[in-house]
DNA sequence: ATGGCTTGAGTGTCAAGA
C-alpha cells in the first residue's frame, strides 16, 4: 500500500499537477492541505474520473484538507473534538484497514504571537486526540504538513532558523509529545540525502539552491512502521511550471 | 533571507504563508 501527503497550496490552481501525480505514482491514498476552497470548488468529478474516492473538510481562501484513494474510505470524521475552531484542519478515514488523519497544522507566524499561541494550543489538542485514536485504531497514520521541522538536520541553515518560527523548542517538543505516543517518523526509518526538504520559499530561487526545510511528515503507528519499507519525498512536482512551494511524501507499507 | 513569490479576495491592494 502506498500513502502520500502534499500541500498543493491551492487545489483549483494545482489541479492539473495532482491527477498528473496520481496517474505517475498510483497511491492508494492521498492526503491534501490547503486545498483552500469549499465544497463547491472541490474537483470531485475530476478526481473521481481519475479513479479516486474523495473526502473534502474545506472552507473558503485558506486551509482546507482532503482525503483521496482509490478504496472506499470509512468512519470519516472532521476537525478536532472539543476544541472549537473555524479553520479546517483536519480529516480522518479508514482505507484498506489503514486509519489515515490528514493534519494541516497552524503555521504559527512568529514565535510569541497569537497565532504561535494558537498553534501550541492547537498541537496539544492534536496530541490528546491522538492518543485515544491510537487506542481505536492501532494501524493509524499521521500525515500532512506539521510546519515543523523536527531537528537541525531538518533545516538548511540552522543557525539562521535556530528558535525561530518552524524551529523553536516549544514546537519541536509538540512534535516529541506526538512521538511519544507510539508513533515514528517514517523518513528517518530509512537512510536519506543529506538536506532532504519538503519546502522551498518561492522567492530568492531557493528550489534550486535546495534552501528548505523537511516540515511535511508521515507518522507511523508501531504496527505500521513496522511494515514500513520505504519513504521519501518526491521533488519532481516542485520543478513544474507554477508549483506547489511544497513536495509530497510517500511511504509504502507491505500489505 | 525580514523578502526578492504565490494565492485568494476582488478591481486596488492586502493578508497569509513558512
Amino acid at each position: 500500500m502506498k500513502i502520500a501527503t502534499w500541500n498543493v497550496n491551492s487545489l483549483k490552481v494545482r489541479l492539473p499537477h495532482v491527477l498528473d501525480w496520481l496517474a505517475i505514482v498510483q497511491p492508494d491514498a492521498l492526503c491534501l492541505q490547503e486545498t483552500k476552497t469549499e465544497d463547491g470548488g472541490f474537483p470531485f468529478a475530476a478526481l473521481e474520473a481519475a479513479g479516486y474516492h474523495a473526502l473534502h473538510n474545506g472552507q473558503k481562501t485558506y486551509n482546507g484538507v482532503a482525503i483521496l484513494s482509490r478504496a472506499e474510505p470509512e468512519n470519516a470524521s472532521r476537525d478536532l473534538p472539543g476544541f472549537d475552531d473555524p479553520q479546517k484542519r483536519i480529516i480522518a478515514a479508514t482505507v484498506n484497514g489503514v486509519r489515515l488523519v490528514c493534519a494541516y497544522m497552524p503555521n504559527g507566524q512568529a514565535v510569541g504571537s497569537d497565532k504561535y499561541e494558537y498553534k501550541l494550543k492547537w498541537l496539544k489538542a492534536l496530541t490528546g486526540w491522538l492518543r485515544e485514536e491510537l487506542q481505536r485504531y492501532p494501524r493509524l497514520a499521521l500525515l500532512g504538513d506539521f510546519n515543523i521541522a523536527p531537528e537541525d538536520r531538518d533545516v538548511h541553515d540552522p543557525a539562521v532558523w535556530q528558535g525561530q518560527i518552524l524551529c523553536s523548542e516549544a514546537e519541536r517538543d509538540a512534535l516529541r509529545s506526538m512521538l511519544a505516543l507510539g508513533l515514528t517518523d517514517a523518513f528517518r526509518l530509512f537512510d536519506q540525502p543529506e538536506k532532504s526538504f519538503s519546502w522551498w520559499d518561492y522567492r530568492m530561487m531557493a528550489f534550486r539552491r535546495n534552501i528548505g526545510l523537511r516540515i511535511d511528515h508521515i507518522l507511523l503507528s508501531q504496527a505500521l512502521a513496522e511494515v514500513c519499507h520505504a519513504c521519501t519525498i518526491d521533488k519532481a512536482p516542485r520543478r513544474l511550471e507554477r508549483p506547489s512551494d511544497h513536495a509530497p511524501v510517500i511511504v509504502e507499507l507491505v500489505d
